[in-house]
DNA sequence: CAAACAGTTGCAAAAGTGATTGACTGATGA
DNA sequence: TCATCAGTCAATCACTTTTGCAACTGTTTG
């Protein structure tokens, strides 16, 4: 008695595929992964930051400086971004410049700036 | 005396544009919009649910059980998702019938999980 | 109208998150 | 080697989010 079978003549016809590769897809583990990718985009600050990074190669302090942050808090969402590798990394000297890991992520960017705009 | 002028030889010419509409995209505002959007997509319970809305529209009930949790907390999730306009409803009798609010956010899902997944 | 069912809401406890500050590491250059 | 600059790390604090439960609303059915 858990599903309720007197609810709709028609049990609600949506079954067109519509998706990709996507309806098994969401297991347990690929939702804990995809859950944890979608929260470190879901912070402003961060986003913001990424989007400086679109158009090029910064250092931190490039970074904290466009941000008008303070170092320690760029490095920190920085961190953060480098564990979902969202952004890769290379030093040259005193410098540690970032950029995006790969387009992959633009795409990500562009979907969620879209669905943020036509709402 | 802010950005470094002696970091690097050709400053990092990454500036090719493989984004789309992004660049300027990244507004304060439109950070901030999208930044809610991925947040709320940043929770795996969500996830799951947007999981099974993605082959078919469900009731609560039915959504509460294939899930094997409990009608507030589904109620509640849904309720998250409502906000951002991820899913809509239409209530029939004593049901509420959820589903996904366009076919949109099924490519956030998907990239999502793409990136999940190739990393 | 009363009973039963489907969902929602409110609230308090618990868990998670981001900002801040100060100390620490690593590289350069005098 | 010492001073300085670039960045990271770690700990604390404030704040936001989840969750779990109980009460409440709305709808159907007897």
């Amino acid at each position: 008695m858990k599903h309720p079978e007197n609810h709709t003549p028609e049990p609600s016809c949506e079954t067109d595929d519509h998706q990709g590769q996507l309806g098994n897809l969401l297991s347990e583990e690929a939702c804990q992964q995809a859950a944890t990718i979608f929260s470190v985009l879901g912070d402003p600050n961060r986003l913001r930051l990424l989007g400086l990074l679109v158009k090029q190669e910064l250092c931190v302090t490039e970074i904290a400086d466009a941000l008008n942050d303070n170092l320690p808090a760029v490095s920190q969402r920085l961190k953060v971004l480098r564990s979902e590798r969202i952004v890769s990394y290379r030093r040259q000297g005193k410098h540690v410049f970032y950029r995006l890991d790969d387009d992959h992520i633009v795409q990500l960017l562009q979907n969620g700036l879209a669905h943020a705009e036509h709402h």
